[in-house]
DNA sequence: GTTAAAAATTGATCAGGATCAATTTGGACG
DNA sequence: CGTCCAAATTGATCCTGATCAATTTTTAAC
């Protein structure tokens, strides 16, 4: 096809307009004041497209970047070493993919795309240059890897004492939550991931999944047809879950 | 008692040494060289010490420091709305808590020792603004911060996936790996923490717990007497267990 | 040293969720 | 549009670890 606008001059394919980026209020540029985000859009790049299942980085991967998500969603796991993989986490827009990884020359991880998939790439040599030189970004990650670590914790007293009830619950609230984040609805959405990987990251078997998604919809908690759920109880839901939260940021 | 010496200028109270600390290959002195270390002194703080059970901070109290064991041990947890409690770490000398709290104005769970226990104070603000001019020790704090998320997805898995043996078992390695690093003995120590936190620590009831140690102990792997413990048989514990590490730096 | 309270152990019973097995549904693709 | 394979659902059974209950041991206090 026919190149248009031949003398406009077009931006670098590699760079990423964070200006122009409706996730700029929740990404890193939502740390850094207006001049500061040139410096942070020096250094990201545009990352490729991936389709459903295909991998960003493995455990063998050199380390060199974080990621955010700009569309799609990504789920993180890892295997030990009797091979049995744990999902970590499920990254929708907005959020970083990394962090856990920020020791170490490989990543801790496994990043694989959930659907179509759109990310930008932060290297962590740049990054950390430019964290020593803009304190608030600097801020920002200790926040971003704190809250990490906050959700884990949550993560962890969910497996550790709560049911299967409980812990399914609090993931669809997290999820509608991030959802309404993004001014999405926090009622009707559709699920990123397979009953399988919702078993997988809450401890449970798949079997025991599918049970409590149609004991919900029974309850009359929820509505769902494969993947796409409504909530209809919420308050109801809140009950039953104590909370897994991946908050907003302040 | 009389002062000894007196014409010789006596330190600080309220300034460490981390020059002639035992610990300053653990700790974050491990990422600086001999001339930054003078800034890090500049700005730690000697704490004070805390007998068994006292609070260190809770979930009221104002973020302003992060706090690196000397001596003793220290368990945080945190209590849900409904009134549970999760403990979500045990540290040790040369350990730094509250890392999960560097995101919001308040800490994130409560720190209480474990046993007589003596611990030093890094205020954040410092350490932040010390951070942008010292890259390794910024880069160690992401370090740290990545190995903690490292370690809670890793704990995760154990509570996900493994049985209440496989839990017990890399408990007591992950203890023993920490103990060798300090140069201690990593098959025969001290348990820091009663049965009562072991079990919600790994999301078991306390008599499983129990059981668990009398069955370790009559399999012969283990050889335990109240808070006393003998790992007999480590590869055993090994096999029983796929690894909860909180590893040495690199 | 004696007593009281907390921690740990041991036993018996029970239940939540895993596992095994069999369909059913749904999506991708020719 | 029909075929094929993966994902999801439903049912039946079993097992690990929770819970309830009773001692025993250890620690702390006076």
């Amino acid at each position: 096809m026919a190149q248009t606008l031949p003398f406009r001059q077009a931006p670098s394919p590699l760079k990423a307009s964070c200006h122009t980026c409706s996730l700029s209020n929740l990404c890193l540029p939502l740390a850094i004041n207006e001049t500061d985000l040139e410096s942070l859009e020096d250094i990201v790049l545009q990352g490729r497209i991936y389709n459903r299942g295909e991998h960003i980085f493995d455990q063998s991967t050199p380390f060199r970047s974080c990621f955010a998500v700009r569309s799609g969603s990504v789920k993180t796991s890892f295997v030990s070493e009797d091979g049995e993989e744990q999902i970590t986490g499920f990254f929708l827009p907005g959020e970083l993919v990394g962090l856990d990884s920020m020791s170490g020359d490989h990543y801790a991880c496994t990043a694989r795309a959930l659907e179509r998939t759109s990310i930008c790439e932060f290297p962590v040599q740049k990054l950390e240059e430019l964290t020593t030189r803009l304190p608030e970004l600097q801020h920002h990650m200790y926040y971003l890897m704190s809250q990490e670590i906050q959700h884990s914790h949550q993560l962890n007293m969910l497996l550790s004492k709560n049911t299967a009830e409980e812990r399914i619950a609090a993931l669809l609230l997290s999820l509608s939550s991030r959802f309404q984040r993004r001014r999405l609805s926090g009622t009707h959405f559709s699920l990123p991931m397979p009953r399988n990987d919702i078993a997988n990251f809450l401890g449970l078997a798949v079997e025991t999944v599918s049970r409590v998604f149609t004991r919900f919809q029974n309850q009359g908690l929820i509505k769902a047809r494969g993947r796409e759920v409504e909530l209809l109880d919420v308050p109801a839901l809140q009950g039953a879950s104590r909370e897994l939260s991946r908050q907003a940021c302040p």
